[in-house]
DNA sequence: CTGAAAGCGCTTACAG
DNA sequence: CTGAAAGCGCTTACAG
């Protein structure tokens, strides 16, 4: 019994559509689109008169599910509004895209939760590979992910627990940083950590690290807050610093945000920066040069990553697994006049 | 005659092997899953445990095709690394999202051969609507917008040919912060253009006609550079513009970025702002807050362009169209230090 | 409450 | 070079 007709959206034409009209059969039509070659020359030639005429769209979800694949990659990551993640994206995209991949950006908001949520919605996108940012998946999270068997990749971070990652230490770095303003002669090196996500939290142990192999640990110069950064916490959290400490002589802030926020209040409240106190940032984003003094903080190599990581998503899909799980890109210090 | 088998992706249950699995139909399965209350408890609760158990997730692709709808729309915006479109896209999320849409966004990286091609390749993924950023669309575009008679809202802008926009006047923002920096006694305003997009030079008409209003009209002190926008590229500009007239006493920077650039420079080389040089930026970002001097720009509704507009499209997508075609959410001038 | 049939719009082998 | 048949994995009516 032949179901009701349901009724399609304006202008959907089909390929059965452009069949009829052309009078030939349907994989006619398919193959004039898709391997041209195989089609005789003058027929090619009337269908895609016909396709240009009838505006026909060739329909993906039913090209795909034909062919029993998805050509999509799935991508979560903490946040849209950190500039750091669109570095990374710009990267995916400009490998993933040539490659003929649709990617999915699902926004996990830093909450495990709401990552586990858009996991399993997403799965049912069927991605060829999933990108996520981060390490700090929760156990549920990984083992979906395990189950599923799916080509992963991690973002931003090293693991040595054979997951596939691209990233550099973010503990590294940290230490790296904090050693650079012990070298200049800082001894109490307050930490400013916000939004307390898995790489501030591995920052904040390098600074731990540093300090530690120096003599100058000192908790009491740890200052966290949840909130989610920006510029104004910077700067309200450099008050809270220096009411508890007005000793401190340098503040590691965890992010450039953080540290451009903090940097405008000191020079708001006359605290020479870097003579009287050094504040130094994270990740190297563009303003950082342009504050004034201009920003110490340490480069991060977003894009690259998004590149290799994409790359290697690719390769692993491909049924390559050769190479180290975990590809380090390394961190740049960049020492400008703030600290 | 049954076609090979194509070997599947690992974990790929199918809603067939669900049910074979617990011995009943296909669409048992389906209905325990999409709705429950028309399966028997005993039943339901042994497919349920099937589904667990055998890691069953549905495929989107298929369901969408039977259901002969695409739950997606499409998003066209000029860059991901402009901090604006970001925000627009926050906004669009926020209510795409809960929704139930999905979004595939298409960087046309202000090309509109880009634009045109991207626009192409997403129509195949059949979406329910359209998301513009910017009213500049090639003619090819706007006939196969056109054509395709698809649900589409322009982003950002406002036009008056009758298609759906949400946004605000650029014109009249631009024409505004020129208004106010001749009330502050500037006489020789120059106008710094970058990108050179729709929405700039709209801006660029509106410094002009203010000008002209006061009668300062002065096309040589109207820069002009196709290149994209970064801070970099304002504090060249602050150079060129000065070494070419070294009398004007303001720039309008068409973005803050610009706009920050400028002003580091100028603080670089003595110059003092605002006293001897007004500069001011466009749209608000975080950064011009917290710049020193403060600097004066106009703030941009962009994350309320983004919700407004996603829900103008949901309405058009349910066939309301009634309402202005033209949604005008306004601008505000900040003024801060810089001018 | 459960199922057999048909269909969503395409592609993949296999014939001819 | 072109086509009839079967299938991708799901859902929608219609029966019973």
């Amino acid at each position: 019994m032949p179901r009701k007709p349901r009724p399609r959206s304006a202008n959907r034409v089909t390929l059965a559509e452009v069949a009829e009209a052309v009078g030939v059969s349907a994989i006619t039509i398919s193959r004039a689109l898709n391997t041209p070659a195989l089609v005789a020359e003058p027929l090619r030639e009337r269908i895609l008169d016909a396709v240009e005429r009838m505006g026909y769209v060739p329909n993906r979800q039913a090209r795909l599910l034909a062919e029993a694949r998805s050509q999509t990659v799935l991508v979560l990551i903490p946040s849209l509004t950190n500039t750091v993640f669109i570095d990374v994206l710009a990267g995916i995209e400009a490998v993933l895209g040539p490659a003929g991949y649709q990617i999915l950006i699902a926004n996990t908001h830093y909450s495990a939760e709401e990552e586990l949520r858009l996991l399993r919605s997403h799965l049912e996108y069927k991605p060829d590979g999933i990108l996520v940012s981060g390490l700090a998946q929760s156990p549920d999270c990984r083992a979906w992910l395990d189950r599923h068997g799916l080509p992963t990749v991690h973002l931003m971070d090293l693991a040595d627990d054979g997951r596939h990652c691209v990233g550099f230490s973010q503990l590294a770095a940290g230490r790296a940083l904090t050693g650079h303003l012990i070298e200049r002669g800082r001894r109490r090196i307050a930490f400013m950590a916000v939004q307390l996500d898995e790489r501030t939290l591995k920052r904040a142990d390098g600074w731990r690290a540093a300090l530690g192999a120096a003599g100058l640990a000192d908790e009491s110069l740890y200052f966290a807050d949840p909130a989610p950064s920006s510029m104004a916490l910077g700067a309200d959290l450099l008050d809270r610093i220096l009411a508890a400490r007005p000793d401190c002589d340098a503040v590691f802030c965890c992010n450039d945000d953080l540290a451009i926020g903090a940097l405008a209040r000191a020079r708001r409240r006359g605290i020479a920066v870097p003579e009287r106190l050094a504040i130094v940032g994270f990740n190297d984003l563009q303003p950082a040069a342009w504050t004034l003094p201009a920003l110490t903080t340490v480069a991060t190599p977003r894009e690259q990553v998004g590149r290799a990581a994409a790359r290697r998503l690719l390769d692993l899909i491909a049924g390559d697994v050769t190479g180290e799980a975990a590809v380090d890109l390394g961190f740049e210090l960049r020492v400008r006049e703030s600290g």
